[in-house]
DNA sequence: ATAGTTGTAATCAAAATGATTACAACTATA
DNA sequence: TATAGTTGTAATCATTTTGATTACAACTAT
C-alpha cells in the first residue's frame, strides 16, 4: 500500500501558499483549486499543518501564512504533520506463534532492519526543506 | 498507510522453511500455524515467491523449498516479490492545476525528492540477506 | 448585520487487505 | 490405481482507509 497523498497535498498547499500568498488570500478554496481536491481536504490539510506550528490560519475571515522560517521546514515535518504513516510504516502480521523457534524470533530478528529502512526514507525527508523546494520552484516559474 | 504485513509474512515464511525445512514437510497448512494466518494467504505468499524464483512448490505432494541461495536473497527481493508497493511509495494527487504556477511545477519539484526516498528505503531492504537473518535466528533458538 | 470563511462532524463510495470457503488439479503411496 | 493429502486459484466477505461531499455552527472583517 502507498504513503497517503496527503503528503504531496501538504507540500503542495505550503508551496502555494509561498508562491501566491502575497497576491491572494490563501482560502480553502483557492488553494483547493490549484491542488484539484475538494476544499475541505484541504481545510483539514492546513488544521494539521496548523497544530503542528508551521502555518497559521484566520478563522473566520480567512487566509492561511507560513508562521515559521521555509529553511527550518523539511519534508519530514509535513510528513509528520499530516500523519502519512502512524508509528510503523511496516505492518507486521499480528500473532506469530510463540511456541514455533521462527514465530517466538521473528520480531527480534526483523524488526531493527525494519526500523533501519523505514529511518533512512524519513531521514532522505529530513534532508529536503521547504526553502529548497521554493528555489526549485522560482527556477521554473 | 503502512506497507502491507505480506513483506513480514513471506520473511517469516522463508525462515521458517530454512530453520524447519529439513525436520518437516513445509505445506502451506504447517507455515500458516507459524505465522498464525489462513493456510490461503501463505499458499499465495508461496506463489509469488516461487514466481520470483526463490522457492521451489511441489504441487500435489506438498512443500516448499529454498532454490536459491540464501546468501543471493534480500529483504529487497522479497518485498519485490510480494509486491508491497506497485511501483511509487508515495501517493500523488491526481490532478494539480496546470493553469496554477504551483500546480503546473509541483511534480517537476517534488518527484525526485519522492523517489530519492523511497531509494533509500530500498537499498537498505537491499543491504540486508536472508542468510544474515539465518545467523542472527541461529543465535537466538 | 452580513457575507465569506474556518472547523468539524457525519456520510458515502471506492479500494485494499486479509480471512475464509470451495473445489479442481495434482502426486506420492498404500 | 484408488485414495488421502496438497497446491493453485477463484469467489465472497468484513474491515479499514481514503478522499469526496454535505451540512452547519462558530467566527471575523467590513
Amino acid at each position: 500500500m502507498k504513503i497517503t497523498s496527503r503528503f504531496t497535498v501538504a507540500v503542495h498547499t505550503l508551496l502555494a501558499i509561498y508562491v501566491l500568498g502575497k497576491e491572494y488570500k490563501m482560502t480553502s478554496d483557492f488553494i483547493a483549486s490549484s491542488v484539484n481536491v475538494n476544499p475541505v481536504v484541504i481545510r483539514r490539510t492546513l488544521s494539521s499543518l496548523k497544530a503542528a506550528g508551521i502555518i497559521d490560519v484566520k478563522a473566520g475571515s480567512g487566509g492561511a501564512a507560513l508562521i515559521k522560517d521555509a529553511d527550518d521546514i523539511t519534508l519530514y515535518d509535513i510528513y509528520t504533520a499530516v500523519d502519512c504513516v502512524d508509528g510503523d510504516l511496516f505492518n507486521f502480521h499480528e500473532n506469530p506463534n510463540p511456541e514455533c523457534p521462527v514465530g517466538k524470533n521473528i520480531h527480534a530478528v526483523l524488526d531493527t532492519h525494519l526500523t533501519d529502512a523505514q529511518t533512512a526514507l524519513e531521514n532522505e525527508l529530513k534532508s529536503v526543506t521547504l526553502s529548497d523546494l521554493m528555489k526549485q520552484l522560482n527556477l521554473l516559474i
